[in-house]
DNA sequence: TGTACATCAGTGAACGCGCGTTCACTGATGTAC
DNA sequence: TGTACATCAGTGAACGCGCGTTCACTGATGTAC
């Protein structure tokens, strides 16, 4: 059993640990290994060693839990693409592009979190919370997508909401017919990341971009 | 119970009539009930109204009968595909949005197939039919594609398979996030045909479409 | 046309199993005084 | 510092349930002659 070194908060010796935290590892070592369906309440309680009975305490039950682990992803999800969208540095068009290097990483080495987020059938609508991470995510984009299209001259700028949910549905499709860390994976001639670069790219030249203000290097 | 008309064999008095097809309605209304892994097979007989140990004649186990929804869904949908490709009449680029669109309505109109071609967590090498089905409703798109990148000079032409590797991806993502006839759906300020219609207007664009050859029409 | 037989779809009873959930409980931690 | 008490995380036994799967069977259909 690994305890993770990143969220900050590490085993607090009560009773048998940390076992909210434990829980959602869990769940997520039993979705990579049988998909997001493949667990149950008592796999998840199996795992982290404890009795059948004692996620309760923490979960109403198994879509609690799992709910609460598509908002950690979330929530992880929109740290990386901050960090990877580095508030457009060094410059906005190389910043764009990582962010979407970063969504096809994150799809690719955290499957588990990838699948409970947009694969699991938890209806967006249910949780509020949930609602509120997914949308912080998306914010990232939609601010990058701001940023993008300031570059252009002031008329004819198509709007930054549009822009953002085209890249975020490219980005989307793409990592989920091909980005895949697991077997759901369909096979293509090139890299994901190659692929998504090249549309971008189009996509960017069909607006204008680089063009008339000039490329920022 | 409702027998469908469209696929012309109809019941065939036999014991209890089709049952084999009948099992495919049956996982397709309880997957649109309850989504793709809310359903058993011990559900699937008692949808169909026979014991427990019938479907054991016709399917393997739960995966295989899956697979099989997921079989017929990829056939109709190439079907569904080129109807609306209509090859490439009235024009190509009129024919191609046209796919986009169906590609579209299909997600809408049947999201128990969509869900059990994508989201089933069927692994997409494991089944070489299911694989060949899949490729044929691609096929579609990409011979779409050729035709598109033809209306471009010989020089300087993207390859088809890229531009309909992108053209799937964009779509297969507005389809996922936004356009699931189901409560999977995501919000949208406006109809994701909209959205596609725009996106792939802007990366034709990017491409040089309608350009040099002059618009077709 | 009729008879005997082979085929095979569906039956229904049975089984072991693991899941979800509850319950009174235990025992460690935290806190009031 | 010590004692009594409240809190609460986890126990373990128990339950009813439905699932997957098997089995010998039944009875309708198809076919050989």
């Amino acid at each position: 059993m690994k305890w993770g070194k990143g969220g900050g908060q590490g085993p607090r010796g009560y009773h048998h640990g940390n076992l909210r935290e434990t829980l959602v590892r869990a769940a997520l070592a039993l979705i990579a290994e049988k998909g997001p369906a493949g667990f149950t309440f008592a796999d998840a309680a199996r795992w982290a060693g404890v009795s059948p009975a004692a996620p309760y305490r923490h979960f109403r039950d198994r879509d609690a839990l799992l709910a609460n682990v598509a908002l950690q992803g979330f929530e992880r999800f929109a740290a990386m693409l901050t960090t990877a969208w580095n508030d457009g540095k060094p410059d906005v068009l190389t910043a764009f592009d990582n962010l979407g290097k970063a969504y096809l990483a994150f799809a690719r080495t955290e499957p588990a979190y990838y699948s409970a987020m947009f694969e699991a059938g938890i209806a967006p609508g249910t949780d509020p919370l949930l609602r509120e991470a997914g949308d912080r995510a998306f914010a990232v984009l939609r601010d990058a997508a701001e940023r993008l299209v300031a570059l252009m001259p002031a008329q004819g700028r198509p709007p930054a909401s549009m822009v953002a949910l085209h890249v975020w549905s490219m980005t989307h499709g793409i990592a989920s017919l091909f980005g895949r860390g697991d077997a759901a994976r369909r096979s293509l001639p090139m890299p994901p990341e190659e692929l998504l670069e090249a549309a971008v790219l189009i996509y960017l030249r069909g607006l204008g971009l680089p063009g008339d203000a000039g490329p920022p290097r």
